[in-house]
DNA sequence: TGAATGACTTCGG
DNA sequence: CCCGAAGCCATTC
């Protein structure tokens, strides 16, 4: 790590923080949008590096289908579920209910 | 330098 | 959509 952040985690941040409430987005989303469509792994992985800036919503963050599959790298089991809910966000067996509808793309943000 | 890993995605069945 | 397997790519050991 040559900066303290590089662009492109810079860039995950930033995104992360346009999510609207209550709305949530795939990791492959952001990675198309940054142009790193294949290394939707490595946005989670900015995640992670991120976990330590509280002001990133990581936990609207999940996969292609709604599934919480970072909650295991939350702080807790249910923590990222309950913060998704308390936003509004109704989860079903750590799916997120109406993904489609609360699904936020990242291109929106052009609006 | 090379092998292993993972907060994913896509394809075939 | 579910299941299994392969692909991709940056980071780590």
């Amino acid at each position: 790590m040559t900066t303290k952040s590089d662009n492109f985690f810079k860039k995950v941040h930033e995104i992360a923080r346009l999510i609207p409430y209550g709305r949530v987005t795939s990791y492959g989303a952001i990675a198309k949008y940054l142009g790193a469509a294949r290394s939707a792994r490595m946005v989670g992985w900015a995640m992670n590096s991120s976990g330590n800036d509280e002001s990133i919503p990581a936990h609207r963050v999940v996969n292609r289908i709604g599934v919480l599959t970072g909650k295991n790298h939350f702080q807790g089991t249910s923590l990222m579920q309950q913060l998704l809910e308390n936003e509004g966000v109704e989860i079903k067996d750590h799916k997120v209910v109406n993904f489609e509808k609360l699904f936020w793309d990242p291109s929106q943000q052009l609006n």
